[in-house]
DNA sequence: CATTGCTGTTAGTATATGCTAATTTCAAAC
DNA sequence: GTTTGAAATTAGCATATACTAACAGCAATG
């Protein structure tokens, strides 16, 4: 487990985040997700391959080898330890962290990670839901495109992908829609392309495209007893 | 103010420590401190000067613009805060916590800083003694080497050149050579060149290269009482 | 004053990371 | 099956950071 540069240790963790999201990790898609130019990717994936991080199969997907998937599990670990330290310890609004990790993840030593942990309680998910590596969302999780009018769910998880948008965050913020709050679902316009809420807080309306990626369990009329603590 | 590489925030620390510690700034120097070539210290110089971060002398001397010394402060203030957080907060021996904080310092974000400042209350001194800037030690600092035998004094920092070697201050730490422990000078030996200690924990002795980068305050007689909380 | 030696500088390379423009490849669609 | 368009790749280039080897400059020293 030789030391990774920041560069590749973004491209570790954006193929992770991937894969978990059970998207294609193909170059285009890298070059999209860093905004880098597809021959920087191209060439970076020469290296990487080179150093037994990826492999790339003959439909030119690009997979994780044992080493890399490890590497990017310390990496995805670390920064979601990052955002539970920054909105837990220090009161940074959930919607904000994730920037500030990006930076702290790279720069954790094995021994900082381990003593956060310790003094952070072993958190398993971080503020936006996302379970630290080896922990599992509960096995009923669906996405909020999913779910049905008339339902009540709890937001258990705001995909990766949208908190890139701090300004999507802090809408989500304003509405509750975040981990723990339960909302209502009213309906889904397919003219409108979105989904209406109703929680204590009052309404609000998502986007397909945002719903996809916040995943929800449905709570059952008869016990609103919230699942994740 | 604009974003500097991890390179370059390294040499503008090196040189603020260097200025602090009373010692020339040459281009030598910081090869040595940064443990670099000359020829790469020369590029990368011309680039901080190209940039407005330095400025070199007729005598070769680098001084720090305003705006590098800015920027230095900055990372010397992130350090210094990271060391605290380390050593305060996570229960990191002091002794250890330089290379770690080493890391951390460059991927802090300023509310990062801002925020973490506050948890901890604002500190004005890093474990080792160092004050952050703009506070200074207080005027009768001596170093070690200044303290004359029969005297008794109280550890106020231990020069940052000494924590880069863990080793050294592991020893330091066993004879509880750290800031805040008092001693009594017991004797400079010319011929062995050290200076041997004594205190509640027992006997200690020193080098002189090693005590003249260890200051420390004279505490009369009559008033044995802490200074530096 | 000439020599010695440290310091600084040049020359020549190497690698990682980035770009644009141009070209190739390949599967999907007509 | 040929066309077409996205994806991959190649070519060519730039910058920051590193190195070694060689050389220049200048002050201290004999």
């Amino acid at each position: 487990m030789t030391e990774h540069s920041k560069v590749i240790e973004e491209y570790l963790l954006t193929l992770y985040k991937l894969n978990r999201a059970g998207e294609p990790a193909k170059a285009v898609t890298l070059a999209k997700r860093l905004d880098t130019s597809p021959p920087t990717v191209h060439a970076t994936i020469l290296r990487m391959q080179r150093d037994g991080l990826v492999n790339v199969t003959k439909t030119k997907e690009l997979a994780l080898t044992k080493e890399g998937q490890s590497i990017a599990e310390d990496i995805a670990y670390r920064h979601n330890l990052s955002e539970y330290f920054l909105c837990n310890t220090l009161g940074i609004p959930w919607y904000e962290v994730h920037q500030h990790a990006h930076r702290l993840e790279h720069a954790m030593t094995p021994l900082v990670v381990e003593k956060l942990a310790e003094f952070l309680g072993k958190p398993k998910f971080c503020p936006h839901g996302t379970p630290m590596p080896g922990t599992e969302l509960p096995e009923n999780t669906i996405t909020l495109m999913e779910a049905q009018p008339g339902m009540t769910v709890e937001v258990a998880m705001i995909g990766e992908v949208l908190e890139d948008s701090v300004d999507l965050m802090k809408i989500l913020h304003e509405h509750k829609v975040m981990p723990g709050k339960q909302h209502k679902v009213i309906e889904k316009t397919e003219v409108m392309r979105s989904i209406s809420l109703e929680s204590k807080e009052g309404p609000s309306s998502l986007p397909f495209h945002v719903a996809e990626k916040i995943f929800v369990i449905e709570i059952p009329k008869d016990n609103k007893r919230s699942i994740q603590p």
